[in-house]
RNA sequence: GGAGGGGUGGCUGAGCGGUCGAAAGCACUGGUCUUGAAAACCAGCGAAGCGAGAGCUUCCCAGGGUUCGAAUCCCUGCCCCUCCGCCA
């Protein structure tokens, strides 16, 4: 959410800001809601006040033992006009806080102008495009023995889903498990366990409500959805808290199921196990001091980008362009693999810096020292990384031509000690 | 699933329908004292909104209701705890 006295103040310089979000702000709107609210707060108070004063002179009177009947006559329909008054209030604060939930963050000065993937910002490349003397396979076809069975599981659940089995489930596991050790271990992130379904007040929290409503799993009859990322129960456990300053920064690391609906995204990545409902993902969040933000994204990026080159795979790494960002993201910078299968660089992370603007919904705030100013924490998440997709990438760049799949070192001893997965054998 | 008891400030915990944003303790901050610290003593110390400011308003789980006036009374919901039952 936006700071509402900073939109009140300057409202066009945000509508210009947010255009290149490619979203329109209409400060017309705004500003009558504004005009309304301000009117209606302002009757409001007022009668509450006259109604405390009166409550206080009759309760005075009856101390010093006096008739209050013609005080009480006095109040007349004192209370009526309040409640009045208070429904239009209450009435307008709504609209206006549906108004404001709905506004995307400011992009930052930083972002690259553009409406599309095409108009994002290469900022580095790492690895070499891997070169083969076959045809590489993607994983649909690699897999196609059985280790990966689609098929089975549109019959047992419906399609963008995955069945596993075998040796390639451990490598998926490894992977997880690899991913997880290395963020506690070598960049400092404490593990998070937590429940992998939520109410709505963490959705609206981390910015997935109110607008994407269509893209979650919701479970019928109740107040509770599958989570579309480890980002939203972790970033919530700080939900309404005021931190001491020495907690921060936080740095969690969570390795949770993801469910997606995707909605709207008919026809797309319809093969293989690129875009699923359910997908596993290790999850990176910080919750940082304002002026740290910005390095911690870099920070948090270079983490991600750790395990990609630990597990050598070629990747780069790009600025999102203002229409491509996402909805709470001030800026965020994906990290793209290569998928031989493909022929093409695919998101395998996203890391963003959020600023304040998250923290505003979710009331997450710190104390700069006993007895100082209270001031939002900024957030931050990024994958670290979306696990099916890494396992897609392993497969695929390391494939021998033969339906050997060459296993990563940092991966075997959790394989074992294998060197190699065979995908003919199931 | 059955029975009972609760939800008050960072924590513990008082609170009669009226001067209660709320006693007290702990924690925290500042000061006195001390070489320094501890202890002791003194003082301060919740959050949100509106306003240039003085200040005003709101918040005692949430939502309704009664009343001139609700932390306090009534209703509903949510959550927590205890006991019994069931259970990985």
């Amino acid at each position: 959410m936006l700071d509402v006295r900073l939109l009140r103040h300057q409202p066009d310089h945000f509508a210009q800001q947010l255009k290149k979000k490619r979203y329109d702000l209409d400060v017309g709107q705004f500003l009558a809601l504004e005009a309304e609210r301000k009117a209606a707060q302002a009757e409001t108070e007022q009668l509450q006040h006259e109604r405390n004063a009166r409550s206080r002179q009759i309760g005075a009177a009856k101390a010093r033992g006096e008739d209050i009947a013609p005080l009480v006559a006095e109040v007349g329909n004192l209370g009526e006009r309040l409640s009045l008054a208070k429904e239009r209030f209450s009435a307008v604060q709504e609209r206006l806080h549906r108004f404001l939930l709905e506004i995307p963050n400011l992009p930052d000065a930083t972002v690259p102008t553009g409406d599309s993937e095409a108009d994002n910002r290469e900022l580095r490349l790492w690895g070499g495009i891997p070169q083969f003397n076959f045809e590489p396979l993607d994983h649909v076809d690699l897999a196609a023995a059985g280790a990966l069975d689609f098929a089975a599981a549109v019959k047992i659940a419906s399609a963008r889903f995955v069945v596993m089995k075998g040796a390639l489930v451990r490598l998926h596991r490894a992977l997880t498990q690899f991913m997880l050790d290395t963020h506690i271990d070598e960049h400092g992130y404490v593990e998070v366990y937590s429940p992998y379904i939520v109410n709505s007040e963490s959705l609206y929290g981390t910015g997935q409500l109110p607008k994407f409503a269509d893209d979650q799993f919701s479970i019928e009859g109740g107040d509770l959805h599958l989570i579309p990322t480890g980002e939203v129960p972790v970033t919530n456990l700080y939900r309404d808290l005021i931190l001491d300053a020495a907690a921060l920064p936080i740095r969690h690391v969570c390795h949770t199921p993801c469910f997606r609906s995707e909605a709207g995204s008919y026809g797309k990545d319809t093969r293989g196990m690129i875009r699923q409902h359910q997908f596993e993902k290790v999850e990176l969040v910080q919750l940082v001091r304002p002026e740290a933000s910005w390095r911690g994204l870099e920070e948090l990026t270079a983490h991600a980008e750790a395990i990609l080159r630990k597990l050598e795979l070629p990747y780069r790494a790009v600025a999102l362009c203002g229409g491509d960002l996402g909805f709470a993201a001030a800026k965020t910078i994906d990290l793209e693999v290569w998928l031989p299968g493909q022929k093409r660089y695919r998101e395998i992370s996203s890391c963003s810096n959020f600023l304040d603007f998250q923290a505003r919904r979710l009331m997450a705030r710190f104390r700069d020292q006993a007895g100082g100013a209270i001031e939002y924490v900024h957030t931050l998440n990024g994958s670290g990384l979306a696990i099916g997709r890494t396992l897609v990438a392993v497969l695929e760049n390391f494939q021998d031509g033969a339906g050997r799949i060459h296993i990563p070192e940092v991966l075997r001893p959790a394989m074992g000690g294998a060197e190699t997965l065979d995908l003919r054998v199931v």
